[in-house]
DNA sequence: GACGGTGGTGAAAGCGTTTACATGGACCTC
DNA sequence: GAGGTCCATGTAAACGCTTTCACCACCGTC
């Protein structure tokens, strides 16, 4: 058995100085040579990186860190870590990331309101990364302030922060994009399942797709009837309990338009336990393209949600390797995938 | 707009120094007084915690590192970030994590396979985590003996390694629970639809499953038939793919049992493309208890996947703080969710 | 042949902690 | 009252790297 107790071994690893003796060459130009610095000849270069290699020998993250004040890592905060969407762009993130040789380190925000938490974070955070990439999480222009005088980089995924680079998709256009769809099968009377704006998940994100949705019925000369807005809290028990009070009704709607594809699944969840069949008796949309709304057979407005976390991911490693980028928002293309919406 | 190209500036955090300064004392009582180390005066510590908070004092991690040898932070990888089962794991570990004060580090192994990676991994680790926990990936020992002798600890999530204490469930009695299910509702011929074993994958768990399937033929006096084994790679479209193969024979079973929610899935969508009512005409059981699972009425054997990482987490922190933990398997419980499994 | 570059290299001062060791006083014991 | 503990504190040496500055050829130039 390892013996656990012991600190990792001190004397085992090479140290930039065993390199230095080795090729006979001080610490600096080692330091130099393997950072691929000028001002090296090219023959000591390669001497050094030899004996490097010989020696199995790899700069120490922490002494680099110390030395340099940047740590070579990356925090991303979601509000929860194993939700669909979430970890999407986490996979993102970490992909782009591990290729620039960044470490990753996750955030989960859980039930903690996000603002409280990402200051309580920033102590957490406190030197341990070179940037932040925030995800739904609306920051006060003073948080953003704070991190920004940490020295924090900031990119921003979904909400539009001010003086942040920020990457999404264009919120009004996928309420626009999905209520036409329904608007065009001749659906009139289209509930809205949309997202609970409270301390935890304080994102935009709901508002631009409804007013989406707004501006689609106005389009075709109809006016948005608030009666047909209920909270699916962007879950799918939340999903189904809003298609439950909306079916429930007297005059219930012909369609559903869910801002997202889990609330969708509850109201389609919904939908079968009051016996209705889904393509025929009752139209319903999504938002997300899930994994499983094909499976469902679940229309939805489809995004990149990989390609969010790996372009924020860009950014974040572009403005740490000091190129200027400036704080503009960078919206990923969106589409409609159509699987079953009949008419109503 | 931020100056982006600075690195983060240097004396605008406090220093250790500062604060001895402030209280009066040397940097070494201070440490030892913020660390709640013994051999300080008790209004000497409460002096220095007043500076410390005062001059909004955090040591800064990276020295910590460096003097101490030890990041406070540890690494989970995972075969891929985004995947159900792992994302649930991996905000298992993070909660534990944080609240232990540790950073969490992601991983993504991809498509990579599982060990090559790692031993790459474990450059990439290199002095940056305390300790690492492998999800679904059979480490050989080889490997194991690697990550140790850098003095990282270990904790698996899935497998069984050797010398290292893992958690997961009882996939033998998997198996079992979910094949005695449809015994018992009167199936005879159950297609089983099984994981690849290939490199990226290699792990044991449906080999386990799987013979608990067979345990629970032979139990009720029957001999299990390889014909009716297919592979579902473990995705959605494996699922869809397996269940079509077996649906389309011309001895089809009367029941499906697939070793993952997600393969089910795919089997839900074959069957229903076949005109096949799932509560009827086919019975399909799963593994996992997936959030989906109850929306698409599937009976499912149940497993508390955030609980593993939380789980593996909690083990790991332990190992690192020193407390002696012996290798041992930590079994999660299993129940059957039962949603839906009408008679043939 | 003196002279200002210029490119390669080394010495050493940080970076901000932790910790082994030294110190010195208070207290106790015989 | 001498000697021994013990506790609170300070001193200074790591920890392993980066980076500034100085230095020394060496080269071409007038």
């Amino acid at each position: 058995m390892a013996d656990i107790t012991t600190p990792p071994s001190r004397r085992d690893r090479s140290t930039i100085e065993d390199v230095a003796l080795a090729a006979g060459v001080s610490v600096a130009t080692v330091s130099r040579a393997l950072r691929g610095l000028p001002n090296v000849a090219e023959s000591t270069r390669v001497r050094v990186q030899e004996f490097a290699i010989e020696l199995n020998y790899r700069a120490d993250p922490a002494a680099s860190r110390l030395a340099t004040g940047r740590a070579k890592s990356v925090a991303v905060a979601v509000p929860m870590l194993n939700g669909w969407y979430f970890s999407h762009v986490v996979a993102g993130v970490e992909a782009v990331c591990a290729e620039a040789g960044y470490d990753t380190i996750v955030i989960g925000l859980g039930l903690k309101g996000a603002s409280l938490a990402l200051i309580e974070g920033s102590d957490a955070l406190h030197r341990r990364a070179d940037g932040l990439i925030v995800v739904d999480v609306a920051l006060a222009p003073d948080d953003v302030a704070a991190f920004r005088s940490r020295g924090l980089a900031l990119v921003a995924v979904g909400p539009l922060l001010d003086g942040v680079s920020s990457v999404g998709i264009d919120d009004v256009a996928v309420g626009e994009v999905g209520t036409d769809h329904l608007l065009e099968l001749g659906h009139r009377r289209i509930g809205l399942i949309r997202g609970e704006i409270d301390d935890a998940f304080d994102f935009i994100v709901p508002h631009l797709r409804q007013s989406g949705y707004e501006r689609a019925l106005e389009r075709h000369g109809l006016t948005p009837d608030p009666d047909l807005y209920v909270d699916g809290s962007f879950t799918i028990q939340g999903g189904y309990e809003a298609a439950v009070a909306l079916l429930d009704r007297d005059d219930p709607p012909t369609a559903l338009f869910a801002l997202s594809d889990e609330m969708a699944f509850g109201a389609i969840h919904a939908a079968h336990d009051r016996g209705l069949c889904i393509p025929d008796d009752l139209s319903i949309v999504g938002v997300d393209d899930h994994d499983l709304s094909a499976v469902v057979g679940l229309t939805t407005v489809h995004q990149d949600v990989d390609q969010h976390g790996a372009r924020a991911a860009r950014l974040m490693i572009a403005q740490l390797a000091g190129h200027a980028v400036d704080p503009s928002r960078h919206n990923d293309p969106i589409r409609l995938g159509i699987l079953r919406s009949p008419a109503p």
